[in-house]
DNA sequence: GTATTCAACATTAACGTTAATGTTATCGTT
DNA sequence: AACGATAACATTAACGTTAATGTTGAATAC
């Protein structure tokens, strides 16, 4: 804008001004010990002359880059993305820039993210582990970082994390699904998060008890049971299960589009409720009955907890359950192959 | 790892094996002036502190950050959010950190975004302007930081940018459909990206044009006409319209969905093509014939010519279009209500 | 034997900002 | 009038790295 190479730096403002670059610094930053008027005359010099902040020469300075990172699972999931869309936008709204690392499910990649992140000196850092014995966590505690689980809890209560009422949305799903009228069900879980999928676990066979279902009525199968979800479901449907409840929407998404293909269609062969509720953020799906997951208040609150770290890496490890609840869209009604 | 306070610095590498910074720093780069013998050691000894490079210091100095930015439209669009991840992994493969920065497809955000990027001294940025007359073009222009438009032509040649052949896309949906016997066809578009728009819909009619169907079988939609897509569809499938060209997938699917709500079925009631191929990394959505676009291409040729324009900011903009192909997934054969 | 070259390091300065102190003029106090 | 307090600046140094230049000793050349 001004210089013939190069930006503006607070040098050139100090020189236009007649003024220190310290005091420039100071003004730009609404700081105190400037009288009112050098302030805004400086303001209206810098402004003029095209002048941004250098952050990287800031950041060394102060020690702070205003800048976090987020490890997160691939943004090809539709879960991850929104986490990070919504992460993003409360970042940028605090000042602060966001680096999106994608661990791809991989434990050495999510390592390297992490060795990424901190080379970059990132404030601080935000991650979903992609297993809960991930190394990379280990680096990240000896490392001093301040970092804030999303999704996941770990026992032990080592870290700070925002996790979801998993109990509760089991047994909501477990209730929405008997309130229905159904009386087979079973339970889908696709990945080793072993933590959420037994707590929803948990609340589902909780909801049959409270509500006088027999337990042999309810089935499970997961990543660690023989078939894939797919055939498990499809024997199970043969069998006279009517109720599905999948431990995540687009698990779900998929299961009925493969299902269909099969020739077995949601609402007339079975019912199904999700995890998450996604498509509170994405219109394109198959409407389904999910347990609603606050991703927005997820990323306010991780985000809120980092930076209360960052502020005193002393405080004792926080750890954030958020209510869920359930949301229908019709995908529960009784079907025809229903038992009595 | 090895400080009281803070990371070790060359400086402790230095004092620990005798010799100075700067040769510290030389052999940490495996650069000239070092003799294979001290590298090592020194090498050796960064190892055992748990040295990490601080790369504000080294941006500060060098000038170059190693920081890409990426200004995209919405993360909860797969279409971005699988680019964004393609762009990613690209990125860090070489050696480059991402910041993620999201303009949700309004003015204001994207020259807020553009602003934190130049702020932020990144190397260099990839957009997806979300207008074709975006003033954040305008600040990049004048800011002389090196950019590249993703999936976004702007007449004049005046930038650096990656698209896809539209036209041949266009062309191929439209073959495609009237090869699997309809004669009736419409159009719809959902976003106002007027040069994809144009070459697609030209695309599509030089189609239709070869094969001998006349114009007045072929219908149009997009966001300037009156009703919207879903309501145009439905008075057009009444009309006898067996055929349907999405210009973007995820609209097709949430078409898909509203009409199947409204009793008219994909494979039964109409056929569909759709444009962008994302299925080909989600798995849920229901599959449909696509136009495929190499993303992943895209995302390698972006930072590549970004990396070209670094290095040398005097080269003449370079436009590359890719070639598009047709996946089948049946979504396209005959339908009852097929017209003669 | 002196000049030349060069490998292998050291020295110096700088990137742009900000934290920590200094300095000075002005004003109020007793 | 002498002193302290304060507002409003200036000065200095530093953050950790790297680019640009110096320096030295040893090998080579003629």
């Amino acid at each position: 804008m001004t210089k013939d190479k190069g930006r503006v730096t607070l040098q050139d403002i100090a020189a236009a001004t007649g003024v220190t670059v310290n005091t420039v610094s100071r003004a730009l930053k609404n700081k105190e010990d400037i009288s009112r008027e050098t302030c805004e005359r400086i303001q209206k010099v810098a402004r003029e002359m095209g002048y941004v902040r250098n952050y990287i020469a800031s950041s060394l300075r102060s020690g702070r880059t205003k800048t976090i990172a987020m490890v997160s699972g691939s943004l090809m999931n539709p879960y991850y993305a929104i986490l990070c869309d919504l992460i993003q936008r409360e970042a940028v709204r605090l000042g602060y820039g966001l680096m999106i690392l994608c661990s791809q499910d991989d434990l050495d990649t999510e390592i390297r993210m992490v060795e990424m992140a901190l080379s970059r000196q990132v404030d601080g850092l935000l991650i979903t582990p992609c297993s809960f014995e991930s190394p990379a966590l280990g680096l990240l505690r000896s490392s001093g970082l301040p970092f804030v689980l999303l999704s996941r809890y770990l026992e032990g209560d080592l870290d700070d994390c925002v996790i979801f009422d998993d109990r509760q949305g089991g047994y909501l799903a477990g209730e929405h699904l008997i309130r229905h009228g159904h009386r087979d069900l079973g339970m889908l879980s696709f990945r080793h998060v072993v933590y959420s999928t037994r707590k929803r676990f948990e609340g589902f066979q909780q909801a049959c008890l409270d509500l006088g279902l027999p337990t042999e009525r309810i089935h499970y199968a997961g990543p660690e049971s023989g078939p894939s979800p797919l055939e498990q479901a499809v024997q199970w449907i043969r069998q006279g299960v009517t109720g599905l409840f999948s431990f995540c929407d687009v698990e779900a998404w998929s299961l009925i589009t493969q299902l269909e293909a099969r020739g077995f269609f949601l609402g007339k062969d079975y019912s199904l409720v999700g995890f998450d509720n996604i498509l509170g953020y994405m219109r394109f799906p198959k409407p389904i009955c999910s347990v609603d997951c606050p991703l927005q208040e997820e990323a306010f609150t991780a985000i809120d907890l980092l930076r209360r770290r960052i502020h005193d890496p002393s405080l004792p490890p926080q750890q954030r359950i958020l209510p869920v609840s359930l949301v229908c869209r019709n995908s529960c009604e009784s079907v025809n192959a229903m038992n009595p």
